[in-house]
DNA sequence: ATGCAAATGCAAATTATTTGCATTTAATTA
DNA sequence: TAATTAAATGCAAATAATTTGCATTTGCAT
């Protein structure tokens, strides 16, 4: 979609800074953290504030418009653009380079658990670590 | 397991602030953070120190005599003693209460997972959310 | 009992994130 | 198009969780 769209359809302002941590998050191949759009920002354009970077994701947290795949080494937040897609991500411990897995082994499951627990499922989190075949070596 | 056993089977010494910890662990029906563990320590005995809490929990990672059973989302970690077994949790939305999911959809997957990727696994958590019977009326 | 490495307490540092407040800006309206 | 105004931003300072440096204490092997 185009990002001009992103925020008008959602009720937000079009801002320089928005427009641009939509702009890095879409060209990025995997998900960043707020220091990371910060930092890449301020190769290209004016910089924007560190804290404008994270006020600009809490609320596209809540609107939608990204997601918080996985959190990195257990302390810091990391996001893309959600596409909607239902992603899983298998870690290595080792150098921490990570490959998205494509289908879910939970599909199939979620039935099975509201029954037995009563509960109704909304979602999940699936996080696997491993080492990659490069530390193998 | 007697919880000194656990200290000197590791090569760790019997200390004070190991064994409080250890204790209120066990005591615990749930996933203490270490502000928990510090807090409750100071109802019974001489108060430890938090960092000794952090450093504590920190070896006790390291040898395997506790984990982190969360994906964490929020920034606060949560300890359990480690018991072995693989488990699952289910969280809901609205209370947070959660039940514990007995048996593990990710079996067989693994595999798969792995030879489509070349990494080789070694753990990995699973966590669902929803809404539970209470929360539903 | 003695010696020494390991563990602790305390205060200060760090890391990631959040907040208060004055200023600026985008979008609405006259 | 200019005026208005609520929303967004920048900056500095605050907070929360965790970590670290260092002097002191403690557990355990001798």
């Amino acid at each position: 979609m185009k990002q001009e769209l992103i925020l008008t359809q959602t009720g937000l302002k079009k801002t320089k800074p928005r427009l641009s941590v939509l702009k890095i998050l879409k060209s990025a191949n995997k998900p960043l953290t707020a220091e990371e759009i910060y930092l890449e920002c301020q190769k290209y354009e004016k910089a924007i504030n560190l804290s404008t970077v994270y006020r600009t994701l809490d609320i596209f947290l809540e609107k939608g418009i990204v997601i918080k795949p996985f959190i990195k080494n257990d302390t810091t937040s990391c996001f893309t653009l959600n596409h909607h897609e239902h992603k899983h991500y298998l870690i290595c411990s080792k150098c921490k380079k990570m490959v998205e897995i494509d289908f879910c082994p939970f599909n199939g499951f979620e039935k099975k658990i509201e029954s037995e627990t009563k509960y109704t499922i909304t979602n999940h989190k699936l996080e696997m670590f491993g080492i990659c075949p490069n530390c193998k070596k």
